[in-house]
DNA sequence: AACCATATTGACCCGTCAGTCAACAATGGC
DNA sequence: GCCATTGTTGACTGACGGGTCAATATGGTT
């Protein structure tokens, strides 16, 4: 065993990849900028990844998979509705605040940074979390507490749009906004707006 | 002056390039897979355009242009706020129409098949859409049909988000769904969230 | 210090296209 | 039919940049 590799090498390409391809989209961006960037070589970026794309895919995917596993948390189906309102509050809120942790890469997806061969990837994402969302609607109209006339498909294209919008508007925020503000905007006027009864849908104060 | 031009040139071209556009997107679209698919060769192309840029840039203006006509149209300020609220739906729908016949390039833009450098076309005309969006908002606080609470940048964002999800849909069905019903579920939504009195935020039945 | 195994480098190779232009074709006027 | 003029073509060029690999550096081991 001689000479143990640069355990940072890869750590450092991946911050500089991730970098240039927020700052020039996947096609623009140079392997040579990145290793400059990085303070590497151009060989030492193909030691670490196949090829530019497979460098993309790992940021991707990385970045994804954080992301469904934040999404995608168990709802308990037995308890009281307001507790799963209040823990889909809680649940946004952390997405938000990881939204904005990771806004460059968030923007490099949100913006279509990626060519069409890894659209499929967000488009998956976008697609689970809008099912996720029509089943917590489908769950509060069982329930009795949303309107029985909703129009399920369209209804939850409308609330992931609107989370969609707004997360895109944070992500280029220079400075961090009151995401929990915002937050209780968005899930008032959706409430509002999906409620069987008026008059429960006034969000209660957040202790 | 001698042998005239062949008329056809340029349209076939645009309609060539727009579909190679909308399959590969700005960077991965060749002159070359243009020219053949329109029946021309490629010196044929450059008498049309300065450059492959100026193609994409030439479609993505018309469209742009068409919808921004479409979007700032005059709003009365003094009309009755139900004529507003019924007008807006009218030119809603005449929307939903316009992306309906326009959806391979409406699904260029809106996947970010445009490169960086055109983002801020589209980015420009979501920001126009979403200040109309407010303006009409802001109206109907002033009025008092909408609640005084509302943060008017957040709501406005979120407003805009629901219709842009929606139009991504309507841009990406095989068949033409039913407009009216997609617009009236959205509006419905987003008005009772708005709406100070709810009773005056459910829909008249339209004629 | 000498040696070895592995890490690292960057000059080079080569495929891909955007864009050019010299040759050719078509048209209209005579 | 012939010529002048303008339209059209597609083989060619040159730039660009992804990916390779022979040469070199580095650090551990004896």
């Amino acid at each position: 065993m001689a000479r143990p590799s640069d355990v940072h090498a890869k750590i450092d390409l991946l911050r500089a990849a991730e970098q240039a391809f927020v700052e020039h989209g996947l096609e623009k961006a140079r392997v040579e900028d990145i290793t400059a960037k990085a303070g590497r070589s151009k060989g030492s970026f193909y030691l670490h990844f196949q090829s530019k794309e497979d460098a993309f895919r790992q940021i991707v995917e990385g970045f994804l998979a954080r992301l469904a596993a934040m999404v995608e948390y168990p709802v308990d189906l037995d308890a009281d509705f307001e507790t799963i309102i209040t823990s889909w509050h809680e649940k946004d809120l952390e997405l938000f605040e990881f939204f904005w942790q990771n806004r460059a890469v968030a923007q490099l997806l949100l913006h279509g940074g990626s060519s069409a061969q890894f659209r499929y990837m967000v488009d998956e994402f976008a697609e689970r979390a809008r099912t996720n969302c029509r089943m917590l609607v489908e769950l509060g109209q069982a329930r009795g507490y949303y309107r029985q006339d909703l129009d399920l498909d369209v209804t939850s294209l409308a609330i992931a749009g609107a989370y969609d919008r707004v997360v895109r508007e944070l992500v280029a925020q220079p400075k961090k906004p009151d995401l929990s503000r915002w937050l209780e905007t968005v899930q008032d006027l959706l409430l509002r707006g999906l409620a069987a009864n008026p008059e429960r849908a006034r969000r209660r104060p957040r202790s």
